[in-house]
DNA sequence: CGGTTTTGACCAGCGC
DNA sequence: GCGCTGGTCAAAACCG
């Protein structure tokens, strides 16, 4: 199973940044509040959404974390993005992106600039690719909280990079979610973070609080 | 003692 | 076919 081609498009996507685009530190204390319904992802990082085997789409996330945080009534001191595939407006844009029908609505593309591109085609096309999306993070920890339970199963370095890249998969039982933890090659304070699939549960600190739960988490990675 | 991490081995895909 | 590379396995080590 060959799995090489999204995370590199995904680095040539890159290139697409803006030069001038600064980058926000990510919070030290990732206490508050937890990232049950959201992934943590700081102002002006990266994110990369793939849908299909077929394409991808890559966001900057440029949009004040303010506005975000009280839309979605948060009080944390880091940006969130929903999780779901509705409700989220760099969700949408990627979307509309994949799908081709991007129109008028001028005033998203104030806040984000979106840029699309086609994958490589599997050898035979046969094979069909988990959903995954992949964000860059400027972060001193590797591994951001977002909710869920992981058991790192491997461990490889890559060509050309000092950093290893980590392996986790999902503890849920029948949950087959995986995800990729790396340091950015060209900017080593970056984490570059990739999911792999859908969780077919809650996040696992979730079923702790006696919280309501979000009106997202139909919709959850 | 049970769950997690580490780490070398193994395997599959790809390019030459 | 062969070598390179990335992803996964699994046994041993580690840890609370």
């Amino acid at each position: 199973m060959s799995t090489t081609f999204v995370n590199q498009s995904c680095f040539e996507e890159q290139d697409q940044i803006p030069s001038q685009m600064g980058f926000f530190p990510f919070p030290q204390n990732l206490t508050l509040p937890p990232l049950k319904d959201f992934t943590a992802i700081a102002p002006n990082s990266l994110l990369s959404v793939a849908t299909s085997s077929e394409s991808f789409a890559t966001t900057t996330v440029k949009k004040p974390w303010q506005d975000l945080t009280s839309s979605f009534g948060g009080e944390g001191q880091f940006l969130a993005i929903n999780r779901s595939s509705v409700n989220s407006w760099a969700w949408r844009e990627v979307a509309d992106c994949i799908m081709g029908k991007r129109s008028g609505g001028h005033e998203h593309q104030q806040h984000v600039g979106v840029s699309a591109m086609k994958m490589k085609k599997m050898k035979g096309g046969r094979k069909v690719r988990e959903p995954r999306f992949c964000f860059k993070t400027l972060s001193e920890v590797d591994v951001l909280d977002d909710g869920y339970k992981w058991r790192k199963y491997g461990q490889k370095v890559v060509k050309n990079t000092q950093h290893p890249r980590s392996y986790y998969r999902c503890t849920q039982d029948n949950c087959r979610v995986k995800k990729r933890v790396e340091r950015f090659a060209e900017d080593p304070r970056m984490v570059i973070t990739t999911y792999e699939g859908r969780h077919a549960h809650f996040p696992s600190n979730e079923l702790e609080e006696s919280q309501s739960p979000s009106p997202f988490t139909n919709f959850f990675w």
